[in-house]
DNA sequence: GTCTATACCTAGATAGAC
DNA sequence: GTCTATCTAGGTATAGAC
């Protein structure tokens, strides 16, 4: 009688759990957090309701899981393409198209992640995360103003405009149903996004 | 016994129901959707659970009736100054004034109505209503554009950033928490909206 | 018409068999 | 370890007394 897991045992618990994660993500960007019952998690992973315990203490705790993960994600992928090669407004620029075109990409999964409802817990880590997509584009606008390419102004308030944008693009059913639409979209939002922050217009 | 309710009764129920909806609303802005049962909307207005029936035929509709009104007030006022006096520029800039301005007044009310967690039959009377105060920005914008004010852009798009940052900066519990904050916040969210519709920097 | 009491449903969580 | 069955809590809605 083994004392400790072996390593076998500890990769397939692993396994399971990231299963587990990825199936919940996916029931997320489908049906959205309300809908998201433990029982329709459990059936997409393939396992009984009672079995998601063995995994996580809670419900909410399976819900941060998956908002972390996803949004960390996100929050990743913008800080490198705003920290990356360039000058402050190439950056930002670039960087409100990568953020739009990835939510618009997995629409369902950026709802979820930025507008749908959800229980206080997941709440509480959206604010966390929107601060931090919010700290990105700030720090980016601010290196602007420095630079002097961009007038002087409040970053925070700019960059809150700037996810405001986005995401209220992506609220709206109707918005990019074809492709050449979601062109324009990203072009007319970008657009905006540069004036917004006070770069000189195209 | 009469066939038909008098006047008198009739104000009567009136009155109650409008009781009804204004405690309901300021249970809302209090505690938020997810915590207004009917309970707590109930105790609020000194009345047993039960007798909210004889007003509304279920939860959801009375919450649909809290939502309509309040937001339908917010919509009148801002279409007021947008399109009052002065010329587009002047109308947009006091629009988004008035219009954060009133939301920095009574936050627990302008956040249920803009973002708080919410059944979906609110949900969708909030899309309708987004997409109200987007459309009276656009129109505005749209005049400034004709009027050789603003320079040409997609109306849309830039009305999407104008709530979309006026939502975000309240969504933020840390903002403005004093009073001259209020007013700095006021200046620096004006000035990033006028950029964001490409007015000439003062 | 309003209250009290309760039925009923949904959904999260648990216990014990296998 | 996973499943089945069950318990429980919270909240909407209803029934019947007053």
């Amino acid at each position: 009688m083994a004392y400790r897991k072996t390593p076998a045992e500890i990769s397939r618990l692993e396994a399971a759990r990231e299963r587990l994660i990825g199936c919940a993500t996916e029931v997320v960007a489908d049906v959205g957090w309300s809908q998201a019952s433990v029982n329709a998690v459990a059936d997409a992973a393939g396992i009984a309701a009672g079995s998601v315990y063995q995994h996580f203490p809670s419900k909410a705790a399976l819900a941060v899981e998956v908002f972390r993960r996803a949004a960390g994600r996100e929050v990743e992928v913008l800080g490198e393409v705003l920290g990356g090669a360039g000058d402050p407004v190439e950056r930002l620029s670039r960087g409100v198209d990568v953020f739009a075109r990835r939510a618009l990409e997995n629409r369902g999964l950026a709802y979820a992640l930025l507008a749908a409802p959800a229980e206080p817990a997941v709440g509480a880590e959206r604010l966390d995360f929107r601060r931090r997509y919010r700290a990105l584009f700030a720090e980016v606008v601010r290196e602007g103003v420095a630079a002097g390419q961009l007038p002087p102004q409040n970053a925070e308030i700019t960059a809150a405009a700037l996810t405001g944008a986005i995401g209220e693009v992506l609220v709206d059913p109707l918005a990019a149903a074809d492709e050449n639409a979601t062109q324009q979209l990203l072009a007319d939002l970008t657009a905006a996004a540069l004036r917004c922050a006070g770069a000189p217009t195209a």
